[in-house]
RNA sequence: UCCUCGAUAGCUCAAUGGUAGAGCACCCGGCUGUUAACCGGGUGGUUGUAGGUUCGAGUCCUACUCGAGGAGCCA
């Protein structure tokens, strides 16, 4: 698939390896100088990459070389050079340079080299994604998200993409954003998955993969008020297809950003090693079992509490790698989770608890396919019986057991890079009294 | 909504209750291999807001505003 485009004028910075010796242009802006009075060093960006341009003054001549002086951090240019291997220069290349073009001279730019904090940087999120660590952030998500689409569509799976404007709550408990639909309450989608049963009832095996937005008043460093979410549903599933389907997505994915994304990793000092041990099949305890984890590490807890985010980390860090934790009880779980038959207290759900801390990613597990059980349900947690007849339609006509899960797409990319907060792993999130810009 | 912490130059931070400072950015000058380059000089302040204590408040007290982290909820 690779192909060279020598006919365009111009080359990616990223592949300058493949022009030693020739000369080419590049197009970006002006991320630093370096100057030396007969000599500068202009370093370039253009998205793919970073490269060093030298500028000897004896042989661009006078004129080049002041032009290069009128160039501010952030300016906009096209350098042409030849290009040179260069150990001593970053990424190894270099370009002699023999000509430059000024697109555009920055104003004085405000993002330094230098530290800034965060409120300072999140006004600034327009620029700050600029910077090599927000670059590489961006491109591993950019992995990420077409590692999934592979992994589904080579298995069969049919992207099927659910509402974002629906008529009432999916499950009835969390804050949703409230529109007005013409005259009709709307809220946006806090979850596609009732809608995925429908399409998996229909196409068998599917996924869907778009924008969720909770109201809740959450303000940590692993919540967004809107996030995208990879939701799928399996016909025939049961919670142990489930699992297996989930544990094999999220090797791949990671496997994907360890061949793909070697730099960008490295750009964010990144531990690989932690995500190169991580093997198949991922460990898995039942809720009970985690109960008993959480006392032995002097935990309080009662059987029948709902993990907090303190808990996730303590059973998370006892393995290397992510950990399913299955069989919560009933009480505790959604109204459409089905009850495990061989113990009613607790039901078929499953989360995947990813490692180092980083808490909940998944939360999925087998659905209720009895008519009678669901309405039963329905009344029990006081949701609108009306709004559920065609969710009820799906186990009067062919119900079979079928299986799904929601992987949260920012909490993933947070624990494959690293970060110690949510809010770099989007380019414009969302957060509590925060969408500007 | 609750708990904890914070707010000083454009940025990051100093300053026993006693003349408000440094580095970076920016401007000027110097330097032919720089790596957040370096060296010399310069510009830059209503110390978040309002009030109080004091001879004297960036510093102590009260209220408020804004922000950060955490709890709950969840992906």
């Amino acid at each position: 698939m690779e192909r060279k485009w020598h006919f365009l004028a111009t080359e990616l910075i990223k592949n300058l390896a493949r022009h030693v010796g020739g000369e080419v242009t590049i197009q970006g802006w002006l991320y630093n100088v370096r100057s030396s009075g007969k000599i500068r060093f202009l370093i370039v960006r253009d998205g793919s990459g970073m490269v060093q341009g030298v500028m000897v003054k004896q042989e661009v001549g006078d004129e080049l070389f002041e032009l290069a002086n009128t160039l501010t951090q952030e300016s906009s240019l096209k350098l042409t050079g030849v290009v040179r291997e260069e150990p001593r220069s970053i990424g190894g290349f270099e370009l002699q340079v023999t000509g430059l073009e000024v697109v555009s001279v920055a104003e004085e730019y405000p993002i330094t080299h230098k530290e800034h904090g965060v409120d300072f940087l999140a006004e600034r999120r327009h620029l700050w994604i600029r910077t090599p660590r927000q670059n590489a952030i961006l491109r591993i998500r950019s992995e990420i998200e077409h590692a999934f689409r592979d992994f589904f569509y080579q298995r069969d799976f049919v992207l099927a993409d659910s509402p974002i404007i629906t008529p009432a709550a999916c499950e009835g408990t969390t804050t949703l954003f409230e529109l007005d639909y013409h005259g009709e309450k709307a809220f946006l989608s806090q979850s596609g998955q009732l809608y995925n049963e429908a399409t998996a009832a229909a196409l068998g095996r599917i996924y869907c993969f778009g924008p969720t937005f909770r109201a809740e008043k959450s303000k940590t460093r692993r919540h967004l008020l809107e996030f995208w979410m990879i939701e799928a549903e399996m016909a025939y599933f049961d919670v142990d297809d489930n699992m297996k389907l989930q544990e094999e997505m999220v090797f791949y994915v990671i496997q994907r950003v360890l061949e793909r994304c070697r730099q960008e990793l490295k750009t964010l000092e990144r531990d690989v090693s932690k995500l190169e041990n991580i093997k198949l099949p991922f460990p898995r305890i039942s809720y009970t079992e985690a109960v008993e984890l959480l006392k032995k590490a002097g935990q309080e807890f009662e059987w029948g509490d709902d993990f907090g985010a303190p808990h996730e980390t303590i059973i998370g860090s006892h393995f290397d790698a992510p950990v399913f934790v299955h069989r919560y009880p009933t009480v505790i779980k959604a109204f459409y989770m089905k009850p495990d038959p061989n113990d009613p207290k607790v039901v078929l759900g499953a989360d995947l608890l990813a490692p180092e801390g980083y808490g909940e990613v998944i939360g999925g597990g087998q659905r209720i396919d009895d008519l009678a059980l669901l309405e039963k349900r329905i009344d029990e947690h006081q949701l609108p019986r009306e709004a559920f007849e065609w969710y009820l339609d799906l186990r009067r006509y062919g119900s079979v057991p079928h299986s799904g899960f929601g992987l949260g797409i920012e909490r993933t990319v947070a624990w494959i890079c690293g970060l110690d907060h949510i809010r770099e792993t989007i380019p414009f999130p969302r957060m509590l009294h925060k969408m500007y810009p």
